[in-house]
RNA sequence: AGGAGUGUAGCAUAGCUGGUUUAAUGCGUCCGCCUCCAAAGUGGAAGAUCGCGGGUUCGAAUCCUGCCACUCCUG
């Protein structure tokens, strides 16, 4: 089916040249763009601002994505090593620096094979946001493209690649922690209907959306509504009707169920041999609170817990397995809301023949 | 062999002085949501003919009884 729409995409695009088609037109169907070689699918109803023929070349970003522990990363290497590429990774911590182990970062080895972008870029008490992810991330896609490599997007964090991908405007209202300190505060005291009640007086739309006791969503709707007196949700329409969507093609590994679920209770042990407990010590010890974001984060908090004497080291790895299990399945929900991943059973292949599947996709869109 | 006790969803339990649910709760499992903390946060669903059979009763997870299984005690 796909690659039968492919082929008739093809025929028009071949019939019908590129620079008859109008800049900043919006596309009915989802299409095929070629360009010396390159080519990336577009989604329909988005418009296109970027790569026409005539001006830069589109250099599509070639995304890796899918639940961990199904060899991303291993794959983005060979692949970048195929193309010619750069890799961009979307994964919420590997940016910070001294998280290595439990973040299953590539090693030295690795990023001397291939540049790396978006990997220890923070300090782990500083605050780190999607927005400022967007904004270093096209900054890596810029200078890859300066350079005349391919970009390629690799990782797990589905709303990082989705504000990449789809172009969110982030920057309008950055999150003030004082005002989030206090409505927080607030949530803790009265509960956090208390607060879905209030948000749905100012912005109806945003609480219809927001489940009353998601707390985070509702203070981040009212500390929006706070500062800017624009409801969040007439900000978000604002939004997304001014987005130039990257050219991209987009992959996702995945296997059976049972095979994954292998998968990561083989990783955690070995994020155990290799000295995770160490790790995390390391980063108490250095000073950092268990409470920070990095450290509240899945096979790090579990080790503080097992560290502070809550738990016992047995326990603390069955946590972290299960943990990590449900981790997988909701970025495999996220994943599998976007129609235009074209997913890549990794199972019974090497790393070399799953980034030989996905070279032959991308042959077949030639 | 004798005595005591326990059998309720995949697991752990509640209900057990008969009739308020349609047998409840936690964990797990499954499905979903997500626009500045996202490896975070959050919603939902499925799953049990209450060990098996018989009896008492208008009515049994609940009372009686036989069998089976497991646990403990005595020998």
């Amino acid at each position: 089916m796909f690659r039968n729409l492919c082929t008739i995409l093809k025929d028009l695009l071949t019939r019908f040249p590129l620079h008859a088609a109008p800049r900043n037109a919006t596309l009915r169907d989802a299409s095929i763009l070629c360009w010396r070689g390159d080519y990336a699918i577009l989604r329909p109803g988005k418009r296109v601002t970027c790569g026409w023929p005539g001006e830069a070349p589109i250099n599509p970003i070639l995304a890796i994505l899918g639940p961990t522990a199904t060899g991303k990363t291993e794959v983005g290497i060979r692949l970048a090593e195929a193309l010619g590429g750069e890799i961009i990774s979307a994964d919420s911590l590997a940016v910070y620096r001294g998280l290595d182990i439990g973040t299953a970062k590539p090693d030295s080895i690795e990023r001397a094979r291939i540049p790396f972008h978006l990997i220890d870029v923070s300090d782990p008490d500083a605050p780190f946001t999607v927005a400022r992810f967007k904004a270093l991330a096209e900054e890596a896609l810029r200078g890859i493209r300066a350079r005349g490599r391919r970009p390629l997007l690799v990782g797990g964090t589905g709303l990082y690649v989705k504000a990449l991908l789809e172009d969110y405007g982030l920057t309008s209202t950055p999150g003030n922690p004082a005002i989030r300190e206090r409505l927080d505060s607030e949530a803790a005291e009265r509960g956090s209907p208390a607060l879905h009640e209030r948000l749905a007086k100012v912005d109806s739309s945003a609480a219809a959306k927001i489940h009353p006791n998601d707390r985070v969503r509702i203070v981040r709707a009212l500390e929006v509504y706070e500062r800017t007196g624009v409801p969040i949700s007439v900000q978000q329409a604002r939004d997304a009707e001014n987005r130039s969507p990257c050219a991209c093609i987009k992959f996702a590994l995945s296997a059976a169920r049972e095979t994954l679920y292998a998968r990561i209770d083989r990783r955690v042990d070995a994020m155990l041999a290799h000295g995770l407990v160490d790790e995390v010590r390391g980063l108490l010890e250095g000073g950092y609170p268990d409470s920070l974001p990095p450290l509240r984060s899945l096979g790090y908090k579990e080790i503080c817990a097992y560290l502070r004497g809550d738990t016992d080291l047995d326990t603390a790895v069955s946590e972290i397995k299960l943990n990590t299990r449900r981790f997988a399945k909701r970025q495999w929900t996220w994943f599998r809301a976007d129609h235009e991943i074209i997913w890549i059973d990794v199972e019974h292949r090497s790393t070399e023949q799953v980034a030989a599947v996905v070279l032959s996709h991308m042959e077949a869109l030639r």
